[in-house]
DNA sequence: GTAATAGTGTCTATAAGACAGTATCCG
DNA sequence: CGGATACTGTCTTATAGACACTATTAC
C-alpha cells in the first residue's frame, strides 16, 4: 500500500477561478490531465511531499497548502493500492508554470471548463478531489480571510471583491462589500497609499492578522433553501 | 509505509463532553490510552476500516464518522512509518463499550480530564488528533446540524441545548436558543408529543433534513477578539 | 409556599441589503 | 460630454441578546 499526495492549486485570473493541472507523461492515464502529485518519500512529512511534488511537476512554489481530504478507495489507481492525501492551495495570479520531470505539460484551466465536454478529462478520481477542493475554498471564503491569499499585496478592496466574485461565481454589491470588509477586525490593514485604477484612485491594503472572520462573510444566496426570503425587490439587479 | 485509521469518538454524558479511549494491550505504548484504530486491510475502503476497527476494539457501532485529517509525520510510530487517517465520530450517550481483541480496556473519558495531570497519557500523537477533533466538533456545531447526532430521538430543545453547552463549555440563554433553533429551517421537526421533564412538559422533536444551518448558530463569545463590543450593559447579568 | 424548567412576548443594538449621491478619471 | 469606478451616507429589515412574564411540576 503506497501513500501519495495530490495538490489542487487554485488561482484567480481574469475574473475566473482556475485550477493547475498537469498532463500525465507516464502511464496509467498517459496523456490525460491530472492534479500534480506523487508518492511520499520514506522519511518525508506529508506537507513536505506536497510542496516538493508541486515544485517538481509545475515549478510553482506553494505558500498556502492545507490538507483537504484523503482518498483511498481500493481500485482508484489501477496499478496498485494508493492512498492519496489531497492538498488545497491558493495563490495569487502567477507566472506560467513550467512542465517538470513527470509532467509533459502544465497549465491552468478555468474550473468552469472542467465540467464542459471540451474540457480536460481528469485521471483517476481527481474530478472528485477537485470538486471537494472547490467546495472547500468556497466555504472557507465565508469564515476565514483566505481570500487575501489570492491577491498580491498591496491590494484594493475591489481586488478582494473580485476574488469573492470569481470563486463564488456571483456578483457582490461593491458598497456593502467594502463596508463589510472594513468593519471586520483583522481582515485587512490600510497601507495609507493609493493606486490609480483606471477610474479614480483606490486605497491600498495588506493582509490582516486575523484568520477567522467574525461575523462571517455571507454568500448572498444561502446554501440551503430558505422558507420565504420575503425580500421585496422593487427592481431587478443592476 | 503502512496506512492506519484512528477514530476520535465523542459523546455527551452528564453535561460533559467525553471521548472514547482504549488501553493498549500490545506494544508500543502498551498500557497507555489511545484512540481506537488499526491498519487498513489491502482491499478495504478507509471509511470501512474505521467502522470495523471501532467495532472490533470497543464494540461501538458508529453512525456518523467523518474524516478529520491525516497524520503522517515520520517517526510518529516508533515501529515503522505509519500514515494514519483520523476519523471523527459523534454519538448519543450509549452503553458501556466492551474491550475487544487488541484493547485491554475501553472507556469514555471526559475531555476536561485529558489535559489534567491525573488524566490518561495518550499514545503516539493522539493528543494532537484529539485536540483537532474537538476543535472540529466545536466548529461544526456552529454551521451544521451535527448537534442532533449527540442526542437520541425524540429529544427536547433543552436536550439539544445541553449538547451545545457541553461541547462549547459555555452556558447558553434558554429562551434565545429555543427561538434560534426553531427559526432555523431543517434543524428539527416537531413530533407533536410531549415529555415530562421533571419540571413541566417539554415538546419533542426529531432531526430535521437540513445539514447546513443558515444563518449559523453563534457562539456567544467570538473566536477572535473584537475591537470594542460597545454593548452597553445597564445592569449586571441576572 | 420556593425552586427550577418550558415556553411566549418584547425591547434594543447590530448588521446586512438596497440605493442615492459625490468625486474622479478615461475616452 | 457619457460611462465606469471608488467611496460615503442613509433607510429598511432581520436577527441576536437581554429580560420580563406565565404555566407547570418537584420538593
Amino acid at each position: 500500500m503506497k501513500v501519495a499526495v495530490d495538490i489542487a492549486l487554485l488561482t484567480v485570473r481574469g475574473g475566473d477561478l482556475e485550477l493547475l493541472l498537469v498532463r500525465r507523461g507516464i502511464p496509467p492515464h498517459k496523456g490525460r490531465w491530472a492534479l500534480p502529485g506523487g508518492f511520499v518519500l520514506d522519511d518525508e512529512d506529508l506537507d513536505a511531499a506536497a510542496v516538493r511534488e508541486l515544485a517538481e511537476e509545475t515549478g510553482v512554489a506553494a505558500t498556502h497548502l492545507e490538507q483537504l481530504r484523503t482518498y483511498g478507495a481500493p481500485g482508484r489507481d489501477p496499478r496498485l493500492r494508493v492512498v492519496s492525501v489531497a492538498y488545497l492551495g491558493m495563490l495569487a495570479d502567477l507566472p506560467r508554470p513550467a512542465a517538470g520531470t513527470d509532467a509533459a505539460d502544465a497549465r491552468f484551466w478555468p474550473v468552469a471548463d472542467l465540467a464542459s465536454p471540451d474540457g480536460p478529462e481528469l485521471a483517476f478520481d481527481h474530478a472528485a478531489i477537485v470538486a471537494d477542493g472547490i467546495a472547500r475554498a468556497r466555504s472557507k471564503l465565508e469564515y476565514t480571510s483566505l481570500a487575501t491569499s489570492f491577491v498580491d499585496e498591496p491590494f484594493t478592496i475591489a481586488d478582494l471583491r473580485r476574488v469573492y466574485e470569481a470563486v463564488w461565481g456571483v456578483p457582490l454589491h461593491p458598497a456593502n462589500f467594502r463596508r463589510k470588509v472594513l468593519s471586520t477586525p483583522g481582515f485587512v490593514v490600510p497601507t495609507g497609499d493609493e493606486r490609480a485604477t483606471g477610474r479614480g484612485w483606490a486605497e491600498l491594503y495588506r493582509r490582516g492578522t486575523g484568520n477567522v472572520l467574525h461575523p462571517a462573510m455571507l454568500r448572498s444566496e444561502p446554501v440551503e433553501s430558505r422558507p420565504a426570503p420575503a425580500t421585496k425587490r422593487k427592481k431587478g439587479k443592476r
